[in-house]
DNA sequence: GCCAACGTTGGC
DNA sequence: GCCAACGTTGGC
């Protein structure tokens, strides 16, 4: 099993459409490590959600429901999408400030790369974010 | 709204 | 194959 943090702007798709849509094509990825991410993904895989922009903070769990298949937005066969299925909100959302002032977190794809909008999670870091979602 | 960081494109 | 120019993302 592995863990993943997808990104999103709450303005375009946030985890209050997932939660009234259950679940959704996670698709319009037009980066090649992205991509590579996402076809790397395992039905049953959990991401995080992360709201870019305007929340700064992960916010639910995702459930990855369908392996990567062509992206229905485009014709271009270089281009893949997911299924996600809403899993998990989290108790309490864990910003970015809280990311970065958590030591164990400091090698996270969040913090190191922050533009990359499909990333690895490691499972320590998946265990960390869950603590600090307890408050 | 600004700008740094990053990815992509295209001229040479 | 290099690199300058450009576009986009996302934190602040």
């Amino acid at each position: 099993m592995n863990y993943w943090l997808i990104k999103s702007e709450p303005s375009t798709y946030g985890w209050s459409d997932l939660e009234k849509d259950k679940k959704t094509t996670w698709d319009g990825v037009r980066n090649y490590q992205a991509r590579n991410n996402l076809q790397a993904m395992k039905k049953g895989d959990l991401a995080l959600f992360y709201h870019s922009n305007e929340d700064k903070a992960i916010v639910g769990i995702a459930k990855i429901s369908k392996e990567s298949f062509q992206d229905p937005t485009t014709k271009e066969p270089a281009w893949v999408a997911v299924e996600v299925s809403m899993h998990k909100k989290l108790k309490n959302p864990v910003g970015l400030a809280d990311v970065k002032k958590d030591r164990r977190l400091a090698n996270m794809v969040l913090v190191k790369n922050s533009r990359l909008s499909v990333q690895p999670v490691k499972p320590s870091e998946f265990d960390v974010i869950m603590e600090l979602s307890e408050g």
